[in-house]
DNA sequence: CCAAATGGCGCC
DNA sequence: AAAGGGCGCCATTTGG
């Protein structure tokens, strides 16, 4: 069934890629962490023959000879989470593979909306080639226990994990041309090895400035908290046991972790009934109110004279200047995230090998097209310049941020040829300054930054198709008052608003948006049991959202593709994030004037192939860290 | 007891 | 009653 690839069979295995337009691969390893694992196998499938290639027991050397020869032979290479192969191979072969097939992601593009998750390589075995894969088998690797002996039993199976694979692209292909999604594919099997290489970069950051960061949060964290404690209890009337009883009974608070008696836990009234003392009392609940819980927030904040149903920012907004608890509170939880997410815990994803950060970025990890980016989330750090300088290059490099200019604006002017955005665009002038024109009946010079910040607002909220009942709530007027802007602006930007509504119509009729590239979500119609018309208008949202931030999508990583594919200085240049419309990279210092404009050239450049009426701009910096 | 759901909030 | 698109992570709560 298999024959292991040594150096009797190489040239076996050379003639049998030869005449095979195909490569199929996988790696199994020790664990997920590419950069610390040990690498047990390689299987590859050619010519319908499966080749298994034993890592600890044939050596680096023949292994980088067939990865050379696989690189040089040009052909195909289909891999299911190529990344992670990639990665693999790259370590121990120090050679990163090209021209690759995924399988996993392209399921992800062809299946856009109907998916409910990742498909795994047994549920598309099982979908196209109507195999089943036994699971357990492969799970030995990563076994405690797992001595290093592979059993033939393991061996077989991992013929497995590449057989199929190349029925499985067969499929997809022909699935993706039926729905002309082959434009779409190319730039995603292209922008593979790129994901991959900019994930083994990883980014560097300044742990002990991070530090400084946690500890100051800490320290307000603490204060808030504090006061806010102090002011529930004063304003509950805590101090009498009565009360106190009754505050109890309300909050639900949680019981306290008893030391091993009996049930293991106190009743938290129980506690309480044994104190009589009124300080007793409450240091009971100093330290027994739990702020961070949204059900006794509500109860506390609701007995303080503060009526509302749920504590999230928005609602606690219009209480800010009234109730200094709820000021306290929205500045005790933007503290709390500081610790929480950007804390200690931050910095457990720097890589005890490297000292960088290797962040997941998943090219499909959106409906829209956008990347995600995980362990940890590069995508979502604070935007305040204390996190951000937080992000420095390598020595002797320095790091380029770039970003598109109101990517997504220029895209809905440009797609729906609206000329009034046109020709503010044209002048100079953005859509949010334009937008206020047309609100304030003003000249562009005349717009202040209030009004600028008003209709940056309403843009924003027109645009996904706030109703305006929410565009009346983030902007505290009345809902007619709300819909009389709104209405103003549609008839400012009548071409912008007709195709908006066009697109919408078109995706409610198709169950399906496609971005300029072609990238299709779908959407499903006919599990919509209840709420018909609700459903529909998020339909008609998540739709024209699709066409406007896929676009956008589709644009940034062309422009990734570019840098990376006509990159004129090597190792001087590396990309490290993708942040939506921006680039981050790390580049030389020797050549940092011209590394930046390259990468502003090629993001132009993206950009000019999908905008033919309006100018792609782009603006960043250059420096010792990551800014604004 | 742990896994999934929920509420909340960081970013573009 | 809810009422803007796209995410991931945290602490708490809920449910099996």
């Amino acid at each position: 069934m298999y024959k292991f690839l040594n150096r009797d069979t190489f040239t076996e295995f050379i003639d049998d890629t030869m005449a095979t337009e195909f490569i199929s691969l996988d790696a199994e390893t020790s664990s997920l962490d590419t950069l610390s694992c040990k690498f047990y196998l390689f299987q590859v499938m050619v010519n319908k023959q499966v080749y298994i290639f034993n890592a600890e027991e044939e050596g680096q050397e023949l292994f980088t000879k067939i990865i050379d020869f696989i690189q040089s032979s040009g052909k195909t290479i289909i891999a299911h989470n190529a990344k992670f192969d990639l990665k693999v191979i790259y370590r121990f072969s120090n050679i990163l593979l090209t021209n690759v097939f995924d399988t996993m992601i392209v399921e992800a593009v062809v299946n856009n909306g109907n998916r409910v998750k990742w498909a795994s390589l047994a549920e598309l075995a099982e979908a196209y080639a109507l195999v089943l894969l036994s699971k357990e088998e492969r799970q030995e690797f990563y076994a405690e226990d797992f001595d290093g002996v592979i059993t033939n039993e393991m061996y077989t199976y991992a013929c497995q994990d590449v057989m199929y694979l190349e029925t499985i692209r067969n499929c997809q292909m022909e699935r993706a041309e039926e729905l002309k999604l082959t434009r779409v594919i190319d730039l995603e099997m292209k922008l593979v090895p790129v994901i991959t290489s900019m994930e083994i970069t990883g980014v560097l950051i300044d742990e002990k400035k991070w530090r400084q960061l946690e500890i100051i949060a800490r320290e307000e964290s603490e204060k808030c908290k504090n006061t806010l404690i102090d002011f529930f209890i004063e304003k509950v009337r805590i101090g009498d046991a009565d009360s106190a009883l009754e505050v109890v009974d309300t909050v639900k608070i949680k019981d306290i972790n008893g030391k091993k008696n009996a049930t293991g836990r106190v009743s938290v009234r129980k506690a309480l009934e044994l104190i009589t003392d009124k300080d007793a009392i409450i240091d009971f609940f100093r330290t027994n109110l739990n702020v961070n819980s949204g059900s006794q927030l509500l109860v506390l904040l609701n007995r303080s004279g503060i009526p509302v149903k749920a504590t999230n920012e928005k609602v606690l907004k219009k209480y800010r200047s009234k109730h200094v608890a709820v000021d306290m509170l929205l500045t005790y939880r933007e503290w709390g995230k500081k610790i929480s997410t950007y804390g200690l815990t931050f910095l457990e994803s720097v890589h005890p090998k490297t000292g960088r950060i290797h962040s997941d970025f998943n090219q499909m990890g959106t409906q829209s097209g956008r990347f995600s980016s995980s362990k940890p989330n590069l995508q979502n750090i604070p935007a305040e310049k204390a996190y951000r300088e937080c992000f420095i290059a390598r020595k002797g490099y320095k790091i380029v941020a770039i970003d598109y200019s109101q990517q997504e604006y220029r895209l809905a002017g440009d797609i729906s040829k609206d000329a009034v955005i046109i020709e503010s665009y044209k002048n100079k002038v953005d859509m949010h300054t334009s937008t206020a024109c047309i609100l304030y009946n003003l000249k562009p010079e005349e717009v202040v930054k209030e009004q600028r910040n008003h209709a940056k607002t309403m843009n924003f909220a027109i645009l996904y198709g706030t109703s305006d009942y929410g565009l009346a709530k983030t902007l505290g007027v009345t809902e007619n008052e709300a819909n009389a802007m709104k209405m103003k602006i549609i008839n400012g930007y009548p071409r912008l608003f007709k195709h908006k509504e066009m697109m919408e119509e078109f995706v409610v009729n198709a169950k399906k948006s496609r971005t300029l590239l072609g990238r299709i979500r779908f959407f499903k119609t006919e599990d919509v049991y209840f709420d018909y018309e609700k459903a529909m208008a998020q339909i008609r949202r998540e739709g024209y959202n699709h066409l406007i931030q896929g676009t956008a999508a589709d644009m940034t990583k062309l422009a990734m593709l570019y840098v990376y594919n006509e990159n004129p200085y090597g190792d001087k240049l590396r990309m490290l994030m993708p942040e939506h419309d921006e680039i981050v990279a790390e580049v030389k210092e020797d050549i940092l004037d011209e590394g930046y404009g390259f990468i502003c050239d090629m993001m132009i450049k993206a950009g000019d192939f999908f905008m033919k009426n309006i100018e792609t701009v782009v603006e960043g910096t250059k420096g010792d860290c990551w800014t604004k």
